[in-house]
DNA sequence: CATTATAATTATACCGGTATAATTTATCAA
DNA sequence: TTGATAAATTATACCGGTATAATTATAATG
């Protein structure tokens, strides 16, 4: 791990080992930089991790301070996506249909694909403790992911491509809707036709940009309570 | 203006003046730092910026690369929050009530205040291209915006709060639901009782830390689509 | 005591350098 | 032509420095 990442890391650690409040200010850059024995611009670096991570904010002239923590309950929404975030709770998946098909021409042309290609397609229902959290349709890029199967769409499919396969999991085009809920939805999710739904569209890229997966997702309302903290752009 | 947001927002008119599509591989580092006669770092951080935005990617041992555009007719929601990134829009407000009040509870809670002090309260129909966006409820600590009245809140409280107020908008902390509507918000959107919308709560932060403004927001969900970028950690 | 001016603190901008890791291109061998 | 190997390209990590801007603490002033 690179050092910057790794002072980041325990920053963090000791920010909620010690359950710093909102507010804290945390040592001075001259204090870390000697603390964790390295540069100036590693320490800031690892700072403006956090701070993106919405951990903590700097105030010029002033110091370096906690930022405030989230609710519980909520889903922590990153601008990393939903998947990593979910950390204290228990998600599960039953997979619903998975084979190999040719895309249609919409998911061809979001994954930049042949419609001659394949692709894996999943539809799973995901369970965050014990309830339905989301109904949801995957088209993965079969030269990318190359392979799947039942057991592992049961688990985190993004842990397999990382670490089975090793590819590394760069960006995400996302796009949000509300909406009511269709017949199929609803039976899903165990709710009545025309209750609403967050309704997501997502294209995931590998680090070289390369789309693998096109996901479109529909999120069991009483379940959908996100947190998401915005950071400014003078980082 | 700092030197690398200069140099970002130049990058980024480039390539918005001459279209460039996704994949377009920008100029190397070595020539941007001739071009913008600058230091590595500097186009280093303006290049980090760009990436934050969603505009760009970077490869390793590749390139720099443009990446994809937003959907027509999409929000761009980046991490700055919504209201900033409304270009090509037009909106518009129309103010229901504005006056002084002693914050609730939980108001107070969020605003850091005491029950005590002074809120200013605002209730308001924002419309997006003459439909009906959303309908806001605000209320901002006195201390900080010392003044409001109904003309600033026809128009963008947050530009008269930086320009006019010389304040610093830092950051926020979102909390985001998928909910039905009940029946004010159903007769102020124009809908009916039980459809969907977003909620929405957020605590508006100075750049110093100090909250200033706790708002609840039910989006009419026929107008809510919106664009959202992930970008991954390691930049 | 309140206000103002000054100094100290502190994060950030910007510079330019070396070393490193990933990718791409060129080279060579089978 | 194919496949392996080496070299070149390119972004990134990390260093340490000076200058600057914002804030906070201190001193001076009325």
């Amino acid at each position: 791990m690179l050092k910057y990442q790794q002072i980041a890391n325990e920053i963090q650690h000791d920010i909620e080992k010690k359950d710093l409040p909102q507010g804290t200010k945390l040592p001075v850059l001259e204090t870390l930089m000697s603390q964790y024995k390295t540069s100036k611009s590693t320490v800031i670096k690892a700072l403006s991790l956090l701070e993106r991570k919405g951990l903590v904010y700097q105030v010029r002239g002033s110091g370096i301070f906690v930022r405030r923590r989230n609710r519980k309950g909520y889903i922590s929404f990153s601008n990393q996506g939903f998947s990593d975030e979910l950390s204290g709770f228990d998600i599960t998946a039953k997979v619903l249909e998975l084979d190999i098909r040719k895309p249609s021409a919409e998911v061809a042309f979001n994954l930049k694909i042949d419609s001659e290609d394949d692709v894996y397609y999943v539809k799973r229902i995901r369970y965050i403790n014990g309830q339905i959290l989301c109904l949801e349709e995957s088209y993965y890029n079969k030269d990318i992911v190359t392979y799947l199967n039942n057991e592992i769409a049961t688990g985190s499919i993004f842990d397999y491509i990382s670490n089975a396969l090793g590819a590394k999991i760069g960006f995400s085009d996302m796009y949000v809707h509300i909406q009511k809920l269709n017949e199929d939805e609803a039976s899903h999710l165990g709710l009545l036709v025309g209750d609403p739904k967050l309704f997501v569209e997502t294209i995931f890229y590998l680090n070289n940009g390369l789309p693998f997966d096109f996901s479109r997702i529909s999120y069991n309302y009483e379940q959908s309570q996100f947190f998401f903290q915005s950071t400014g752009y003078s980082l």
